[in-house]
DNA sequence: TACGTTTTGCGAAACGTTTCGACAAGCATC
DNA sequence: GATGCTTGTCGAAACGTTTCGCAAAACGTA
């Protein structure tokens, strides 16, 4: 391991001028500059990061706190992660991996006290997160993916649910169809407070209105059998309903297989997307669904972005806060609604 | 932050009793241990990693180094991420997340220089990889999930493809089936060195000829098109072929749409395995597929732990090397064979 | 030549630990 | 009552940086 010293000896200088020419602290002339560059590059010098953040206060290490799998990993989560490191280490950042346990906020006053990482990222943001609370609190500069109620003046990238809704009826009532249902997830444990959660329902409820469609939103399903069960009772209670938006890939697994039973035929009878999938899940399904996808990777640039951005800026500087659409995919899931029922579309009379 | 001299102050001691009081290093008196501590947790005191991993070298910290996501990143990978994190934690370590850019090696270079990290835990191991060997020269710890062709003495966690492969074809073979195919990987630019590739295509083979069953191999498909076109051809040129394993999720929705074009259903007339994917994934299908489950969290968190073992141990002490075995997630698209092409049950005569 | 100014480089202190030789008590041994 | 051994504590050095006050050298000007 080459340290500054040994640079220092090879080049005939001191210390504490290899440190100022090689970080541009202080002016040094061009001569010795380049002797010491030459040196320097000759050993394979690189500087200790760890004696760099003793007595400078930075590591520029990023810890991404990522949520014990509470309903199995997603893509979508990978993806943060994924992209939040790629965007860090194009800035000369690293990013730690933090699971969080069971008292996250213990986790957290455990991890900013070793005094290894300069700001968090947080996922899985909650409505109300104790989280963000100890955070801001303990000065520790974060941001999040994600975001709470009322997020004050932290930054955030999250998805632009509005947005998401409003494509969502848009592309369904383009097709014809009056009435949408949504399948959100289910409202137990984890998800009443969760973000995506609550701000879907509560967004696709508002634009189907403002667009004059039918809505059924109060159906919820995680699982292929919940799936199924909230489809059959679907169509008994709604028959006016043509397309489906569902949250859950599982859930959709059993809309599938109760249409099946039914005799039915996507798109032909039914037009159903999924809602924050990646179109790589989309593809799984036959047929191909048409998915609003996430943008997941993107989310995670931007949070690291931010947090980079905050950190190099202080306190100061207002926040930066990004909402994100999602990517609309059409499959060959999405079609006119059927003559029958609902719909507007008169195709020629096949309805006694 | 407060210091290891904060505490010292307070209890009144010289910071280097404290150390080692805290630490355990040396013997302490019992009265003045107990004061020291009680100081530490008065003040909150934590230990800066920076200034401890300065002087004794150790920082534990890990980087997982992961591809650039060539075919797009599946659960499988993001299951190693999580796992080998979760295990790092609880051994009170950290996983730094490090993307792999364009020049692997360099990157290498680059982070080990920094001082940073105690080891490295390597994913995506190919047969022939360059980064075993700089770091083996460098003589940097690590671990590899996978392996090279020749792995040596160095630690490392990798499916156990045989045992994989004799499972797939004991399944198959007990449900009465003479003859088996299986979708590689396609041949192309990365898979032609990926362990997992070459080796499940090589333990396929050699499981199915000890079984004495019929074997096509040749096939290869990672796009649902590739899979459409290779089960076409499959059937058509091995009209015997009743049991059919895929490594690609994509291959598979081609199969499965070629087989619906054929008006074939599994598993009556075909019986379909993935193989090395995820359940979650499995069933997303209708019928919910049969898989051979990579055991990708086990996987992250052998590799995790014995590079910490290994980091304790030093040079000394054997190579840890495991071999996992997968999961047989039995699905709904495994029975016996069709009575009128291959198998030998014979079904009350209807062929004629 | 003398003086002020700028340029350039040096040395020491500091960051928060660990490590280790030194040393003062306390105690048993002869 | 001197000697040696243990036990408990201390102080200083070291790890590899950054930072900053200072001095030496170089230069321009009067």
């Amino acid at each position: 391991m080459t340290s500054l010293r040994d640079v220092a000896e090879r080049a005939h200088v001191a210390v504490s001028t290899v440190s100022a020419a090689l970080n541009g602290t202080r002016p040094v002339a061009a001569a010795t500059k380049q002797r010491i560059e030459q040196a320097a590059a000759e050993l394979g010098y690189r500087p200790n990061v760890l004696a760099r953040g003793l007595v400078s206060k930075r590591t520029r290490i990023l810890a991404l706190l990522f949520p014990a799998p509470h309903s199995g990993f997603g893509l979508t989560e990978m993806q943060f992660a994924t992209a939040a490191a790629e965007a860090a280490t194009a800035q000369g950042y690293h990013l730690l991996l933090s699971p969080e346990n069971a008292d996250p906020v213990e986790e957290l006053r455990y991890l900013t006290g070793l005094g290894l990482v300069d700001g968090v990222l947080l996922m899985e943001v909650r409505l109300d997160d104790e989280r963000t609370e100890f955070l801001s609190q303990a000065g520790v500069p974060f941001a999040m993916i994600g975001r709470t109620r009322e997020p004050g003046p932290i930054d955030y990238a999250d998805i632009d649910f509005a947005r998401m809704a409003r494509d969502a009826v848009a592309h369904v009532a383009g097709l014809g169809h009056r009435a949408l249902a949504f399948f959100n997830h289910s409202t137990d444990t984890y998800s009443a407070q969760y973000g995506p959660t609550i701000r879907a329902g509560a967004e696709f409820a508002a634009a189907a209105g403002q667009a004059g469609l039918g809505y059924v939103g109060d159906f919820r399903a995680d699982s292929a059998e919940q799936g199924r069960q909230a489809f059959q009772r679907l169509i008994a209670e709604h028959p006016e309903v043509t397309a489906l938006a569902v949250m859950s890939d599982h859930a959709a697994v059993g809309v599938l297989a109760a249409v099946a039973d039914l005799g039915w035929q996507i798109p032909r009878d039914l037009t159903l997307m999924l809602v924050l999938s990646s179109a790589r899940v989309a593809e799984m399904f036959h047929p191909r669904l048409t998915t609003l996808e996430p943008p997941s990777a993107e989310l995670g640039r931007l949070g690291a972005g931010m947090l980079i951005d905050r950190l190099q800026a202080g306190e100061g500087g207002a926040a930066q806060q990004r909402l994100v659409p999602c990517r609309l995919v059409a499959g060959d899931s999405s079609g006119p609604p059927p003559a029958g029922r609902g719909g507007h579309t008169d195709r020629t009379g096949t309805a006694p």
